[in-house]
DNA sequence: ACACCGGGGATTGTATACAATAGAGTCAAT
DNA sequence: ATTGACTCTATTGTATACAATCCCCGGTGT
């Protein structure tokens, strides 16, 4: 069997889909331009079908539009839909935060501490990329102890969406010793199993996240 | 050109995957049940391709899951799920109200008053049915004037995944009633572009919904 | 000059053919 | 009887072939 893409445990299908959800979200592809199935099978030198399936999955996220016969464009997301996700995370950490808290075993607490630890010891160092990776994991465990399907659906969608403009975010002066301080307060909040400090100490990071960006975009 | 779905603007796959979706929604597949592409589409008269396109949007979605080489097998969504749908959109809701009314342009007003006068002359001659439709689109106008496309995909999605339910609830005695007299709050809100209280009752009617349909449950 | 119409290329939509894999059942060796 | 290897079937994964559609572009008649 012959392939182009590089093994490693996932469906070519699967990779493909991967690779140019990145590529939009890293802006290799802008908006309106247009996704030429054959073209791209080309490229990753691979038939049609896999790449179709991706483009399909694409589609119903929302980040391509298809118009039938003719092609499939980029959407891509804006600015305002940044914007928007963030406020709509505003809402949903704090529920998030309530049912993790609720619901979450002794292990993962551990393994929250754990990473909240690791942030630190990167952020001395200055890896700033490590430290938004250990971010995202931060919170993917979190979605994940809320133990709600729909909702870990949702946030974690969204995370991938902003990833790029959070790390951007990190990289802003003085903003990594401030996400670290946050990201202590929530693992304090989440241990004494206070439900009330933990949804108010995750909101105002998510919100401090948001100032930040917002602040950020005006340079 | 042969069909076997019929016509209807849609392509085959996007037919497909409506039709799959309901089906999965309406527990003519349930949990556990296995989905074979080439069953299905015997069934449909057509082949694989599309069927296998539709069954990787549903994977997306989580209605499904897919383990390699081995079948997909139908998710579908639990009494949890929907607990948690309902909860989500109690938080969500309130930034509809808010963005809608903020946005709103006069003539979807207006289009928003006419679906809740005709809500009302239905629900005087008892087509329930034909009440939950409006209802759906009732909700849908205020998601779509969010202007906000992360909002709307979520909100959407929900709405469809809860449809049934929601219809359900509406015939237990007397909510009918109940949920138009809260509609027509709605809308005296959204006309006087009040976002305060535009947000309480359309909050407090979503958590209506959900307390009628835990009663409702019990049953 | 301009509207109309038709050919042909580009692109997607659908069907089919072939490859790879997982798992169940069989059968022989111990 | 148990275990281990092996074949065989069901199913998905991928590639390719063919059909339908859209649209650009050039020709033609007025």
């Amino acid at each position: 069997m012959k392939r182009g893409v590089g093994q490693g445990g996932y469906s070519l299908r699967e990779k493909i889909f991967l690779k140019l959800r990145q590529d939009i979200l890293d802006g290799k592809y802008k908006a309106g331009d247009s996704l030429v199935e054959l073209k791209l099978a080309e490229e990753m030198g691979v038939s049609r079908t896999p790449v179709r399936e991706a483009i399909r999955q694409l589609e119903l996220e929302g980040l391509v539009y298809s118009i039938p016969n003719k092609g499939v464009f980029v959407e891509g997301i804006t600015g305002q839909d940044i914007e928007d996700i963030y406020a709509i995370r505003e809402c949903m950490e704090g529920l998030a935060a309530r049912w993790a808290i609720e619901r979450m075993d002794e292990q993962s607490l551990k393994e929250l501490e754990n990473l909240c630890e690791l942030m630190e010891f990167y952020t001395g160092k200055g890896d700033l990329d490590r430290v938004g990776e250990l971010n995202s994991k931060f919170h993917d465990l979190i979605f994940e102890s809320t133990k709600s399907k729909p909702l870990k659906q949702i946030l974690i969608d969204f995370q991938y969406y902003i990833g790029n403009i959070r790390l951007a975010s990190l990289k802003s002066p003085g903003r990594a010793e401030q996400s670290l301080k946050e990201h202590k307060a929530i693992v304090e909040a989440f241990k004494d199993r206070d439900v009330e400090r933990g949804e108010r100490v995750l909101v105002e990071h998510i919100r401090n996240t948001r100032l930040n960006y917002e602040k950020m975009r005006k340079d």
